[in-house]
DNA sequence: TTAAACTTTCAATATTTTTTGAAAGTTTAA
DNA sequence: TTAAACTTTCAAAAAATATTGAAAGTTTAA
């Protein structure tokens, strides 16, 4: 496998894999591609690479803007904006951990607490409503805590010594 | 709010949170009437529960099913099926961490470790791909372990050790 | 100012994904 | 056997989502 295998074969995992996620193609594709790309790449340099429009690339250059792991730069004396992706996988990770429990996780956990705290009627229905909703309201914030407490540390220890411990 | 409110607040947001999460709509709204539902439902019940159609349960059942998250059950002296969900939520964490294990990050490693192991001709755009995806690898390769083994032990002793630790 | 160089917006279009429903398939009881 | 009671399949339709491209907007330099 030579550099263009690899590098088209690791853009397109990641983009397939971002649908998986709930992130659309292009996005994940500009990703991959900017995480990968020794220098800042300019809107021209994303569309001809990634083979897609003006209008899909400024708005998912956006969205990546939006959650923190893509940014602008600008070179002297050019007007031209560049972009550069965050390439310390750790804060990437940080990052859309963070993001992830912002815009998911805890607005969940809101509703999981509204719904498994009505009123008890009685009812076998009520009675396993109350139960489930409890029980994933209890697992979701352990999930948060640690997807901001765990992920969310800078240099990561805990990771690191909680994998050497149960490997 | 009473027991239908809260029920359909919930099974909609479950709904809701599958898209963001690349499962569909109708399959996640099935598991969430299952998991509440303190008897098994037969397709009927379902299909009528939430409006959709005998093809879109059937289908949607069938993946639960896969997942192994959702079980057939038959009541005696009755030819209908009736289904019923896994209903601790520890053991339905394990589940979906496995499954999502094999389906997405495994394959995905494997591709990692093979754009990683290029031959390094030295330029400085194959260095960073190389750099970058041995990165990701590592950390996939970590998350790998932590979703089989932290989440998948079973009496999730770690989990909560961990969370009260760092809480 | 003006105009060139660039970016953003958004209605229209294309693509992908989900859903439907009827036909085909299966199982069981008589 | 047959037929009733049920489930599965899958082509077509609908719905949701992503993409395009041209017009509108913005910034900078002269």
């Amino acid at each position: 496998m030579n550099y263009d295998e690899a590098k088209n074969k690791f853009i397109s995992t990641w983009g397939a894999l971002g649908t998986l996620w709930g992130i659309n193609k292009a996005m994940a594709q500009i990703h991959a591609l900017l995480l990968i790309s020794p220098e800042p790449l300019s809107m021209e340099d994303i569309m001809e690479e990634l083979q897609i429009s003006r209008g899909n690339t400024s708005m998912n250059l956006r969205q990546l803007m939006d959650w923190g792991i893509v940014f602008k730069e600008n070179k002297m004396g050019e007007r031209k904006e560049y972009f550069t992706s965050e390439k310390d996988v750790q804060e990437l990770a940080r990052q859309i951990a963070k993001e992830r429990s912002r815009r998911e996780l805890q607005p969940t956990i809101k509703i999981l607490n509204d719904v498994s705290n009505i009123k008890d009627d009685g009812t076998a229905k009520t009675a396993e409503l109350i139960k489930q909703t409890k029980a994933l309201h209890e697992m979701a914030d352990n999930l948060d805590i640690m997807m901001n407490k765990v992920v969310g540390q800078e240099h990561n220890w805990i990771t690191k010594a909680l994998v050497k411990l149960i490997k």
